[in-house]
DNA sequence: AACGTAGGCCAACAAGTGTTGACTTCACTT
DNA sequence: AAGTGAAGTCAACACTTGTTGGCCTACGTT
């Protein structure tokens, strides 16, 4: 340990690649969510960044480091206490509604959680650290919680990928409205209703 | 036209290598469910099968043709004509489950599904001809059939996205009476509620 | 018994993959 | 102005993929 090690922590010093590292980024973040993470290859990242595909290896270390530092994925998932009782569930829906039709990371997470065991695991986990502290606020008993949020996962994946992954035509045709309406009640009702 | 012509149509005539054929698809059904399209090899396949990979080729033409071949997916859906309208969303849920529990062919077209373009295209084939019909039996208004039967799939699929695919904890907890007894009425609702 | 044909295996191809190392070029400090 | 290290390029590697054609074997018909 000699005056010469530098701190690293706190601040990433700036860097003069920093540019090439964020088209990397952004052009990963595309290809990973239109292909999924098998077809989406290296080479046809480096191409849409105008670099070899070489750098990518030099800045990230891998296919797989690539795909975890370009989805690092944070829901941003509104703090419920301020929300009446009854309306989390629709105040839940039109934020992830929101989410998914401006940020294309989530496509990519989803169809890389469906193929890849990795990407499941990584969607455990946001449901485990994003999900449900946020159940946990609306929800009555503790013990129901998982279950609960996992009801509300179900409903909202389920309406992502009909709507963003399948493109099933109906489900894009509905207006954000109208889900909020029909589903806002679903969740509402799967995290504060009695049990069934 | 010749005498020598024999009828093909009716009753595929049985050949030598039935058995053969039945073990690639059935190696090709776990295959595809537990790996998606792309990461299930014909290799691995024919391994699985016991024979050599050509055969695969020469049977089925090509790794889509495999996959169209391996998952000729029927849901079997019951018809509600003779269901008490108040149940039909639990009827719905109960045969949905069932399937999915004895049926690995329906993780892997949504698995593939959610990776594949070609795969996305068969799912949306599968809504509009065999959810479609029966939720027309269930829904009184045919202008918002499409649109509630998306519902309807958002919420099955997302169940079935996150208790045999992407594997959630809880959603892999929960009995099956207890989702029958969740998601019931959320579908019941969907196809049968007044517009909200 | 001879034969035609379908079933099956082997080896190889061309293309594309992630990944590596050596080389050149540029920007900045001294 | 020289020198140092990063930024970027090029070519190649080892490997896997889907796919093909030639060859051998064994069944079923005549």
């Amino acid at each position: 340990m000699t005056a010469s090690t530098h701190p690293e922590q706190p601040g990433p010093p700036p860097r003069r690649s920093d540019a090439t590292r964020r088209a990397i980024l952004a052009a990963a973040r595309e290809r990973f969510a239109s292909d999924g993470y098998e077809r989406a290859t290296i080479r046809a990242i480096a191409r849409d960044a105008r670099i070899d595909p070489s750098m990518v290896m030099r800045y990230f270390g891998s296919k797989e480091g690539l795909f975890a530092a370009a989805v690092a994925l944070d829901l941003r998932l509104p703090d419920l206490t301020g929300v009446p009782r009854d309306e989390v569930g629709r105040a839940l829906v039109t934020h992830f509604l929101g989410l998914w039709e401006e940020n294309e990371e989530l496509t990519a997470v989803l169809r890389v959680g469906a193929t890849n065991e990795a990407g499941a695991e990584r969607m455990r986990g946001i449901f485990q650290e994003q999900l449900l502290p946020v159940a946990r606020q609306a929800c009555p008993d503790p013990e129901q919680v998982p279950a609960r949020a996992a009801l509300c996962a179900a409903q909202l994946l389920g309406l992502a990928l009909t709507r963003y992954v399948l493109r099933l035509p109906p489900a894009r045709a509905l207006a954000r409205e109208e889900l909020v309406a029909w589903l806002g009640p679903t969740v509402q009702r799967y995290l504060t209703a009695p049990n069934p």
